[in-house]
DNA sequence: CGGCATCCTTAGGGATACTG
DNA sequence: CAGTATCCCTAAGGATGCCG
């Protein structure tokens, strides 16, 4: 643990080329989660609701920033908006996660796993089990061997396959 | 696929608790990296690089934009500084990440994964590999069990064992 | 090199009040 | 209830120039 942990470049990355910053994914992904107020929203619809109501409210959003999300989050397909009638009420606007959207959920927990060691000391204000088996749940870096990797330093960089593509 | 994924809040979180809101963990930690230049910086620590000038041009940030993150980064703990001195050279200030830091590369590699399929089409403009084997590298939601999580409705939320405590 | 000082523009976001 | 319209303040970030 003396050693700096940091990926790998090895072959064509090294030393380190110029398009890794031009189309870099996950500047690409933050791109759209961008601010603090989407990624409110986007918990809240990982938690369930629905209804613009909740997630102002349970955000502690104001209005016209959870309106502005919601808005900008349908336009880039994170979330669907429909109406739906419950029987004998009225017909209210509903706001859902796309699968684009809640694909986003290990990001989230990324998060969150971080936070539970690094700022509550191992004492999370929240837990998260599997549903079948009731275990604790946490974010695992894995290699398609089933290696799980632990460490920056066993992670290689290399070109993949959009490296050359354009757009 | 028809139905919304969303995690399942059971028992005491139902209905849900307002105080998810106030301690979360995913704001929490999104609080540290706030920004987009916060996560390019991380970035390019996470890349190898370590001194003032990769970081800006690396990263394309100006330099006062730069120097403003390197500086909130050591105060947060993600980045140590100190100097260095190669053989026959001056001394440089030197930055590089922390245990602390460096543990949010999973924070980005779901980044990545999650542009890789919704951004990229599966193409990605960049690959990581596990140096040992050689076999490409993803992020995975698993419990305890070994069971692998693939939706957001196979999770449960529970108060956390820090639930109660306050600060 | 590795910064800091200054200036400027845009984005994020709260408060308040109002509408269908 | 589900927003919209204003107004105002702060944060994010680029450009330029200077300095040890």
């Amino acid at each position: 643990m003396s050693e700096t942990s940091t990926i790998r470049l090895s072959g064509p990355m090294a030393p380190r080329d110029a398009w890794t910053a031009e189309r870099c994914p996950m500047a690409a992904a933050f791109g759209l989660v961008r601010n603090r107020s989407t990624l409110l929203i986007l918990r809240e619809a990982l938690y369930g609701a629905e209804r613009f109501g909740d997630f102002a409210s349970r955000t502690g959003l104001s209005e016209p920033v959870a309106a502005a999300r919601l808005k900008e989050m349908v336009a880039d397909g994170l979330l669907a908006q429909d109406e739906y009638r419950e029987p004998g009420q009225r017909a209210r606007p509903r706001y859902r996660l796309t699968e684009k959207g809640s694909e986003l959920a290990p990001v989230l927990l990324a998060l969150k796993d971080w936070a539970d060691r690094w700022i509550y000391d191992d004492e999370s204000p929240i837990e998260l089990r599997h549903v079948d088996c009731g275990a604790p749940v946490r974010v695992e870096i894995r290699c398609a061997e089933g290696h799980e990797i632990e460490r920056a330093n066993e992670l290689e960089l290399l070109p993949g396959p959009g490296a050359r593509r354009r757009g």
